[in-house]
DNA sequence: TGCCTTCCTGCAAGTTTTCGCATTAAGGAT
DNA sequence: ATCCTTAATGCGAAAACTTGCAGGAAGGCA
């Protein structure tokens, strides 16, 4: 697994909610299926993980994490993606023809959302924005 | 019906799709049921104008229309929402909280697309954001 | 450790969304 | 106006997702 579970364990306790194994796995299988993962993939690796795992305790359980933050969920075309959540949020660009995905720098958003705060007196409170176009090499 | 309905019917036509009676009732229903409307609501008001539309051709349909530009799709908690498409793209503030919409100003997020096309090298091409925050009154 | 409360899970049923296929109708051409 | 080609529709079935409920397990407390 490619997060430090025990963190992301704690925190799930310390939201309030149970740890169980079935969402020890789920999480797990978040982390194995890789960056912006369907739910069919996040499935598979689940199933893998404890082929006894019912469907509905994954949507479940992704529901919880997104609720508590441990996990992002983003659309990629009109589809639900997930992803581990990093400590620091992070955002997209992605190309509408080849499907790439570059990961902003964090200067440039954060700018961007600063002068939104302080124009429209919003708390901007965004953790994983893509933002569609065309990249250079598609142009 | 709010849009210019020759117009739109024509840029269908034009996009190499079939004036159905069934999309016209459809593109109605998006329109007669406001912005930012759930496919639910959709549905509801197909329904109104012609109760023997079946729903998978609304789903269909609207799939026609997202493709073409017609309609702009966007995520609202997770959920799909779709809003007849105006002539310019329009970006939104969104509260956590209320759900309460805020419109963009134009030249704020045009600059920061410009600025994200010089620093990658990509065409934007996004003609519907909402962005997430906490809006004054529910800080 | 063992008990108790409450939350979580699996299952089955319900609802929503998608899909394949036969029939129907749009719209170009004569 | 009529014909022809092919896309679009309705229908039924499948797949995806959600929900209610009864049994089982997490975790707080003794
Ligand atoms: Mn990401
Ligand atoms: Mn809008
Ligand atoms: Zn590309
Ligand atoms: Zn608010």
């Amino acid at each position: 697994m490619s997060h430090n579970q025990l963190n992301y364990l704690e925190e799930l306790h310390a939201a309030g909610y149970r740890v169980t194994s079935q969402r020890q796995a789920v999480l797990d299988a978040v982390c194995a299926a890789g960056s912006h993962a369907p739910i069919e993939k996040i499935l598979l690796h689940v199933s893998k993980l404890d082929p006894s795992l019912n469907a509905s305790t994954v949507y479940r359980s992704l529901a919880v994490f997104v609720e508590t933050g441990l996990v992002v969920m983003a659309m990629d075309q009109g589809r639900k993606v997930y992803e581990i959540a990093n400590t620091q949020p992070h955002h997209h660009l992605r190309c509408r023809v080849c499907g790439s995905m570059v990961t902003l720098n964090a200067a440039t958003t954060s700018s961007f959302f600063e002068q939104l705060a302080s124009s429209y007196a919003y708390k901007i409170d965004m953790d994983h924005l893509v933002i569609d176009g065309i990249c250079k090499s598609c142009q």
